[in-house]
DNA sequence: GTAGGATATATCCCATGAGGATATAGTTGT
DNA sequence: ACAACTATATCCTCATGGGATATATCCTAC
């Protein structure tokens, strides 16, 4: 018998944009808290700047959900800062994330032709 | 002087996935809660059914916002339901809608070629 | 060396919203 | 007549987003 999901992907969706951007960034590679705010800011071309309050709230429940644990790899101690905590996203949060995505896309196709403009009767 | 937007559309976004589906539903015609309840229901293949008080709730906010207004047009009387509360989109409405369009459609490009199961390092 | 801004984490607090439970009542089908 | 469905509405609870605030360290300029 295989690892059996203790609980569902699905079960978490829709994810907030704050949520769904700090999966997004700490899929790519290992991050704290204070540098994944600027990596959304950097790739949302300042769209999404998220508040501490926000970043850290978010982060706490993501670890309670198992979507993120600690990770004790730093790098080299001359471009380290020890205050910095470093996050990892788990095997569930990419399951999360690309579920996520998935939703996304099919609702991106579900509009993508609507013209919401258009006035009818 | 052309028409100025009191408030902008962007400054609603993102729309929760309820207040999203209830604008494309309401895109196509007027219909009354409970009918876009099933409309939901049908579009979605059940993906999403939204409970009663989700549906009133959020209309109630959606009319306190300008996206919605109260129909008095009714379907001819041997098809209709005089229960029933029709609601109309609003240009407003329609503005908010195209704009959590272009956000979805936006950041569905963002993650198209994301393969987030794949590990890193 | 010290002042000030940026980096970094954390909590308190409030407003808002999603949705289960529940209430009420009219309509339709058997 | 009785049940199931249609239809609207409110109460209540829980979770979340985010402003304000606190604390401390790092870095740069003077």
């Amino acid at each position: 018998m295989l690892h059996r999901t203790e609980r569902s992907a699905e079960g978490l969706l829709p994810l907030s944009e704050p949520v769904f951007q700090i999966l997004i960034s700490l899929a790519a590679h290992d991050l704290h808290g204070y540098g994944v705010i600027r990596d959304i800011e950097q790739r949302t071309g300042r769209a999404l700047v998220l508040s501490a309050s926000t970043l850290y709230g978010a982060v706490k429940r993501m670890m309670r959900d198992q979507l993120l644990e600690r990770s004790n790899e730093r790098p080299a101690p001359e471009l380290d800062d020890e205050r910095r905590r470093y996050y990892r996203i788990t095997d569930f949060g990419r399951e999360v994330a690309a579920a996520e995505s998935e939703r996304i896309q099919r609702l991106a196709g579900m509009v993508r032709d609507t013209d919401f403009l258009a006035k009818r009767s």
